[in-house]
DNA sequence: ACTTAGATTTCGCCG
DNA sequence: CGGCGAAGTCTAAGT
């Protein structure tokens, strides 16, 4: 990873153009060939950047200028880096980094989700996981306490899109007679006010389940009104 | 703008819960509070991050320990850095870095065609901009000559996407008896051949604007036959 | 190569 | 402060 700290002056063209005024930044060309400008601030993003596979130019001698460029598609994707000042030049070698672990991303949502598909409504139990249809698998198919089928779509944060995923999912199990009636679930971490509109609009119904109660670390809320 | 380049381990806990093995990482440690971990692969996004406000806390001489804190509502997010190794530990004091200026995104496009909204249908009158409906607001509601209401969803690109949710405000906006004739039109620099066959297959007119032109700097295509 | 869906999405705006 | 939608979203997975 090379670091250079420079007054630099940084113009994007492709999907959109873009102009850095000259000041100094941080300029990070990782191994990979991604390119970042990092200012001080901004947080998590960086000002400017390129994504991988790029092709790199580097004119002058010292450095004034570094020319990033993208062949993505018909049009050129290209940063140009043009370098006032150098301040600092490092290059480190890290060598390979270990993957990242991650535990509570949907997948876990679904396996917990998965074991105990009361959660998801009365009497629920699950027929499948990843459940096929023609344009992808429902997360959970289930069928209640009637035998009556129910179609389970999970997220951790429910949005609109998440009932038109559900929505998509339903018209085409539907298309078979023997599922006519199946109804749909939204379950969720968390479910936003429109989405849950725009559900219940539709028949859908909506849960809102807690990871600590599905994993049996937190007491589930008591029901005041019986 | 402090970079580290140490031996570490980095654990997150908050959203989810997140381990980083032992290896060779570069921490950039930004004066607005973000803290974002980078390997020298892996492109765009940290392995691992916290962005502001956040709290900080250095543990041991030389350097041992980071943690960083956040303070989001009920639950607190934490990063815990633990350094077996440091390789370099600069310091530089960038300044103010200059804002980005960014050109030809959707807000440029919705402002120009709010001013000019007969580019988005013949003799269109503004109403309003962002109207509101229960799942979100509209981009443009306009009436035509013959005091039609029209509803205009802009994009910079228009996917089916764009075509579902028109469909959503239009399926809103009609509930109410005064506007049940409102129609719709999807706006866009660039229009999706399938996004273009579901919308007339429901009704709603296509539209592609030329940024160029709405702002005056290119003069309209001439129509061939009139 | 293209599409789809997830993400600790982040970010900005408007209520 | 919360909700919503855009983003040069990015990224990984499936087709």
């Amino acid at each position: 990873m090379r670091l250079i700290v420079a007054r630099c002056e940084v113009t994007y063209t492709g999907r959109l153009t873009a102009v850095l005024p000259e000041a100094l930044r941080l300029l990070m060309l990782k191994s990979d060939g991604s390119v970042l400008v990092h200012a001080d601030t901004g947080g998590y993003k960086p000002q400017n950047w390129m994504t991988p596979p790029t092709a790199l130019e580097f004119e002058g001698e010292p450095l004034e200028r570094i020319v990033v460029r993208k062949f993505a598609g018909k049009t050129e994707d290209r940063l140009d880096i043009r370098i006032a000042e150098i301040v600092s030049d490092v290059t480190h070698d890290m060598g390979e980094a270990a993957e990242l672990e991650k535990d509570g991303v949907e997948k876990h949502l679904q396996e917990l989700l998965a074991g105990q598909p009361h959660w998801c409504g009365e009497g629920f139990r699950l027929v499948r996981r990843e459940w096929p249809t023609d344009i992808g698998p429902v997360d959970l198919m289930c069928r209640d306490e009637e035998d009556g089928w129910i179609a389970v779509e999970i997220k951790r944060v429910a949005t609109i899109d998440a009932v038109e995923q559900l929505t998509r999912y339903l018209d085409f199990i539907r298309r078979d007679p023997a599922m006519a009636d199946c109804t749909g679930v939204l379950a969720a971490q968390q479910i936003k006010p429109q989405a849950r509109t725009l559900a219940e609009s539709r028949g859908l119904r909506c849960v809102e389940v807690d990871l600590m109660v599905l994993r049996g670390e937190r007491e589930p809320e008591l029901t005041l009104f019986v």
